[in-house]
DNA sequence: GCCGTTTTCGGCCCGACTGTTTTCAGTCG
């Protein structure tokens, strides 16, 4: 039997929301399907072990017994005899057309019963049949949108890099702070909690009643489009296609709208719940008890509010960390100015742009106590891999400049290809001779979950195995993560004091926040790492911190917090 | 379908904007 991942349980569960949605069935009903989806896909375990382990699938937030259940069927068959049903009575694409900008459940459902149309390719034939007029509620404007909305393919849902995102947004931003009346100008959203992609950028602005700033934001250059225009709210679209939102607000509310717009979702969602409970209502303009509002001016009054703890931007997904606020129990995340050094990077002795010194020198000017260098090995030819006699030379040079650099030391290492039958492709008597290892799979990404995982166990049994680079090799919106057993690694990496690496390019940042979690959870000490081929690549570690953040890191679960002795010591624990 | 220190029924987050309407439903975030 396959092994279904929890990214394939949510899936059938929103496809089961959005079916039930056209159908006009229960909105709550749907809504349920949808939260226990956003549960299963941010759960740092796999179903299918929870299941094989007899673990109370109802304890998880959202998920009752019926979903429980359903769970349990798909773990156990692979398939959802609902869900199988539904898609009977259903035709296959008619959910595609949800995705269409303006096309809500109502209106594809009216759609598909007096047009029957039942999939993108039929709507595009009835627009230009000139059909949808004849549709109660479907007016000149809407089906232009739709029209639009096909043409310009909206309905693929693309999401940006945070790298990309970050800063346009940045400038935007700059630009508005300098309008007239402008108090504060804040990013929010998704951008905000730094997730690694993000489908648009929200941006809030607190301003005095007369402001320049809409007027600024509606002209800035390489506008596409303006899609919507409102006193305190507007959307434009960029040139390279990006969506950016302003929320305009005045200063008395500006936390509570930076809250609002921050989200997540669910997060917000889940402390409204609570503040009903208590009598209170949480919205984008302040906290109210009963009829008197009790605060909104800073974000902090909504966590006052219920004598909770500040929750960080990047902790806000509702996993858990509003039950650990309310205990006064969140951890304290790693800040980027804990790094002590940068365990990755590459010189241009393979396939880095600049010499040790440089790299070195670069780091120094960073703050950071110690470097390693890791360049590739013998195997991985399209990137010059050294071959010992040269990794040989290296070393020495490393000894010589560790006798001449003050304020920096370089350790020794290698980025060491782990080949198809797990093992390193140095010898022995080689990788003795380093500080420690940084491996990983550049090859054979596409071997079953059992081969590949037992390929990387495999490596890890080497004495002289330190840290697992970019565990999971993917490439964002490029390459899917190769199948492991993610536990598993964990759990040898647990036994043997290895480490896991966060990658902090912004294309890998691999692992991702919620694998950072279960390494946590684990007692597997993360490597923060740049993997930087250039001087400027050191500075991508904001990135790498970011993604800690998101997996709940800490200072103490990340091995380049340690000053360099310390480091010393733990690596030759590692090695004996 | 989920949930519960007002628990096994009766609720379920909240508001802006749009378009098509004459007071509001649908969509969106």
């Amino acid at each position: 039997m396959p092994r279904v991942e929890n990214r394939k349980i949510a899936e059938m569960f929103n496809e089961i929301a959005d079916l039930l949605d056209i159908d006009g069935d229960n909105p709550f009903k749907v809504r349920a399907y949808r939260n226990a989806a956003r549960t299963i896909l941010g759960y740092p375990r796999q179903m299918t072990d929870l299941v094989d382990e007899g673990f109370d699938l109802t304890s998880l937030r959202g998920i009752g017994k019926e979903i429980a259940k359903k769970i349990t069927e798909i773990v156990q068959t692979g398939k959802l005899a609902y869900l199988e049903k539904l898609r009977k009575t259903h035709p296959p694409q008619l959910e595609d057309l949800l995705k269409v900008p303006g096309l809500g459940p109502k209106r594809v459902r009216l759609l598909h019963e007096l047009l029957h149309i039942n999939s993108l390719e039929d709507l595009e034939k009835a627009l230009h049949e000139g059909k949808l007029q004849n549709i109660p509620g479907f007016g000149e404007k809407l089906i232009a949108k739709i029209e639009n909305g096909i043409q310009t393919r909206r309905y693929e849902a693309h999401r940006f890099k945070l790298s990309e995102a970050l800063p346009v947004a940045e400038w935007i931003v700059k630009i508005l702070k300098k309008t007239k009346g402008a108090m504060h100008v804040e990013i929010a959203g998704s951008l905000r909690r730094r997730k690694e992609t993000v489908h648009d950028i929200d941006l809030v602005a607190a301003c005095e009643e007369t402001n320049d700033t809409m007027v600024y934001f509606l002209n800035l250059p390489k506008i596409q489009k303006i899609v919507m225009k409102g006193n305190t709210r507007s959307t434009i679209l960029l040139e390279n296609g990006m969506s950016v939102d302003l929320r305009l607000v005045g200063v008395e509310n500006f936390g509570a709208t930076l809250h609002h717009f921050t989200g997540s979702k669910a997060h917000n969602i889940t402390l409204r719940k609570m503040a009903v409970e208590k009598k209170m209502k949480i919205n984008e303009y302040g906290i109210w008890q009963g009829k008197k509002r009790i605060g909104g001016e800073k974000e902090q009054d909504i966590y006052d509010a219920f004598g909770m703890q500040y929750i960080e931007p990047e902790m806000r997904e509702n996993r858990g960390e509003i039950a650990l606020a309310q205990k006064h129990a969140l951890p304290k995340l790693i800040l980027q100015s804990d790094i002590k050094g940068d365990l990755h990077m590459h010189t241009s002795y393979s396939d880095g742009l600049v010499p040790i010194k440089e790299m070195a020198l670069q780091a120094k000017a960073l703050g950071y106590e110690y470097i390693a260098i890791t360049d590739h090995t013998q195997h991985l030819k399209v990137a010059h891999g050294m071959d010992e006699k040269q990794l040989q030379k290296q070393l020495e040079e490393i000894d010589a400049l560790n006798e001449t650099l003050e304020g920096i030391t370089i350790l020794k290492s290698a980025e060491v290809d782990i080949l198809e039958d797990g093992s390193l492709d140095m010898s022995q008597s080689v990788l003795a001779a380093l500080d420690l290892t940084v491996c990983s799979v550049h090859t054979k990404f596409n071997l079953s979950r059992e081969k590949q995982t037992q390929r990387i166990l495999k490596a890890m049994d080497n004495p002289h195995f330190t840290i697992l680079a970019h565990p999971t090799g993917r490439l964002i919106g490029l390459r899917e993560p190769y199948d492991i057993d993610m536990e598993a690694v964990m759990q040898k990496a647990k036994e043997h004091g290895c480490m896991l690496e966060l990658n902090a390019q912004p294309d890998r940042l691999d692992l991702n926040d919620i694998h950072c979690k279960m390494a946590k959870e684990t007692g597997v000490r993360i490597a923060v790492s740049t993997d930087a081929h250039s001087l400027n690549d050191l500075e991508l570690m904001r990135y790498g911190i970011w993604q800690a953040r998101r997996g709940w890191l800490e200072k103490e679960n990340v091995v380049n917090t340690l000053s360099l002795p310390a480091l010393q010591k733990l690596l030759r624990t590692i090695k004996g």
